[in-house]
DNA sequence: GTCTATAAGCAGATAGAC
DNA sequence: GTCTATCTGCTTATAGAC
């Protein structure tokens, strides 16, 4: 892999877990091993540059990694449970969530920069698409799968945080089984 | 107001904001209108101290405000909408959310400070003890009403953080609507 | 109990050699 | 394209006058 690649793909780990100002400069220095001459030629407008190219990375990962999920599976329901799953198995495995969540940047950042803000909402928004389009497929008007969709977005979400907060996987594991109620029409 | 309340007061409205590292401690003298000297003696162990003690200040607010709006409500349902549209509210006088949540703190801080990660842990314990009384009472089992209790939590914190992302209050009024699905027997 | 002045260290960023 | 050395400004925290 270039530096290039692995100043992000590193960069943005870090940024998921401690936040923005969390991680310093030096630290993502040590972490490349490479100086500050190699990380200022590829970002010369600094750590700044560098969250928005992370962010739009996440945005790829996600985007794609559920995608596939959810053409993997007939329903939402099953494809929202392989999902968590992964999540679940995901944090049991390294102790935090790396992919799928960015919300340390969203709390940290919404009040102070707003292209920051701007590219965030537009994560969420399409990751929200995914899931209207299947509910659509499942048979659920638009404003309902609207409505749906941004509750599966809200509740996994914070699901995330508290499992954080606990250090455990249970309020994932509790989600998926509560979120079917909210897959029923209603 | 004594110096130590406003600067608690002011801090804490603050760290909720903006996160830990996004305050600086000179932010907060300015808005105190205080110097060093003051906030450095009735802090003696400086700014981690002081988080500590406006996480304590959030858990008194917060638990007693929902305490005061599940008294006056019969359902949880109806205390739920009551307190959905207190946030609302909130949102749309203040354009931030300035109570009930500290999910900036959560995020940020979980994977850096064991005991400001034990603190958050055991607020987000209290405000769920609430909502399971009351679910409780409502006629669920104790095994679905801390269920349901953890969704709750989850997708109001999921909601906030959409709505600081997206600059409107519109997740919270969805998630309003939407969680009457979740109480009801599964 | 609150002030001023200052310390010590780290942040992000730049210049120029190789 | 990556290195080293350096700069400026800000951070938290301390010392001591009032």
């Amino acid at each position: 892999m270039d530096t290039k690649s692995q100043i992000i793909y590193i960069a943005t780990n870090l940024f998921q877990q401690k936040g923005y100002k969390g991680v310093g400069v030096s630290e993502i220095l040590n972490a490349c091993t490479i100086t500050k001459g190699a990380l200022y030629h590829h970002f010369p407008n600094g750590k700044e540059e560098l969250l928005i190219t992370c962010l739009e990375s996440i945005d790829q990962a996600i985007t794609t990694d559920i995608e596939v999920i959810f053409k993997q599976y007939q329903t939402t329901q099953e494809a929202l449970c392989a999902m968590i799953e992964k999540l679940v198995a995901n944090f049991e495995r390294e102790g935090t969530i790396s992919g799928y969540t960015f919300s340390s940047i969203v709390s940290e950042m919404a009040s102070l920069s707003e292209p920051v803000r701007n590219t965030c909402s537009n994560l969420y928004a399409k990751i929200q698409e995914i899931y209207i389009k299947k509910l659509v497929e499942d048979g659920f008007s638009k404003d309902t799968a609207a409505s749906i969709a941004l509750m599966i977005t809200a509740s996994i979400e914070g699901a995330i945080m508290l499992c954080l907060t606990d250090n455990t996987s249970e309020p994932l594991k509790v989600i998926s089984h509560v979120l079917p109620n909210v897959l029923k029409e209603s």
